[in-house]
DNA sequence: TTTTCACCTGACATAAATGACAATTATTCC
DNA sequence: GGAATAATTGTCATTTATGTCAGGTGAAAA
């Protein structure tokens, strides 16, 4: 479900700081592509297509247009668990971070809006099902996919599908297993 | 949408009384971020680019470019304190956010970068002296201030302190006194 | 539907870019 | 301390992208 974000010139110009009459002369001269609504003739700007006149500019790219995301945010405060978790993404290909307790955890997820979490239910000083029915309630991550790793109980995990988890992976896990879950969930 | 302000060359100059000829010297010798616009190469200046600009060159920093941030985080897990607390500053104009627990600490944290925080030390699933290390580690909440409202001991306060809290209060305490302390510390 | 709002166009005013040179300020050396 | 040197900033003139305004119309909201 991949949803077009397509931009108004109006918008394009709070995003690079102009007025909406240089981003149309811009259109006009070629240097950014956009197309024409029959009507009166207003501009729309593919979200893509402008983030691409963006990078071509050594423009800053606002981070909710770029979605190329590809970062993994890991919560789980077993260091030799995380780094299993973090390596075997790494060498897929993600940004990974680790956040080992609650706070961190938070300011991470704010800071990096990660296209997946991976979450440990059972943490000292935190509550995964929190964390879970945090994500869920707030719009801003609605993107994001939680796999939920943990050695928790069957009726813990099936609470934790029920909570918004996106999927559940038994501690202890393999390591293509825990691969697959992850690349199955960001196709989506 | 992010609602950003950026400033031409003009406008920055205006603010640091210089001519914009110089503000673009600035620029090109790599001193002042800023990006150009594809037509002629004109300069935007994101604001808190601007700013973290002026402070580093100890330059005052002007009024309306200084967000006017009122935003208090208290991080507190005792309901009635936490609430108490909200009320001398509400009352007393602040916008105020309350964290029970370090998760919602940090994603507030992130997303409010609070003016102030007041933090207490000890709360069960955080330790507060970890809050306060990661604020002052951090060079975005480098202008927030931190108030440690605790029970600690008088050794815990006292270390509170070297670890980079600007202020302490014992508790209990008296309402005319936090909202003293409170003050005082954001008018620094 | 009606109303509001955002966008389009065109003409004009404004202000930013550039390059060269002058003026000012800071630094170094004796 | 004072002079020579270097670095930074201001000034000027020209070019032109960008901002502004008014009048109009479609698009979206209520």
């Amino acid at each position: 479900m991949t949803e077009l974000r397509v931009l108004t010139t109006g918008e394009a110009a709070k995003y690079c700081g102009v007025t909406f009459r240089t981003v149309i002369r811009w259109i006009e001269r070629g240097r950014l592509k956009a197309y024409k609504l029959p009507g009166r003739g207003d501009h729309r700007i593919r979200a893509d297509d402008f983030v691409a006149f963006l990078r071509e500019n050594q423009m800053p790219v606002p981070g909710d247009l770029a979605d190329d995301n590809r970062m993994i945010l890991v919560i789980e405060d077993q260091p030799e668990m995380a780094a299993a978790i973090r390596r075997v993404l790494k060498r897929a290909g993600y940004d990974v971070e680790v956040a080992a307790d609650g706070f961190v955890a938070g300011t991470l997820l704010s800071q990096l809006k990660p296209c997946l979490i991976t979450l440990d239910l059972k943490m000292p000083g935190i509550d995964g099902h929190q964390v879970l029915t945090y994500v869920r309630e707030h719009e801003e991550h609605a993107q994001s996919k939680v796999l939920v790793i943990s050695a928790e109980t069957p009726e813990g995990l099936e609470r934790a599908l029920q909570n918004g988890a996106n999927d559940i992976l038994p501690k202890p896990f393999d390591n293509n297993e825990l691969l697959a879950k992850v690349e199955r969930l960001i196709a989506e």
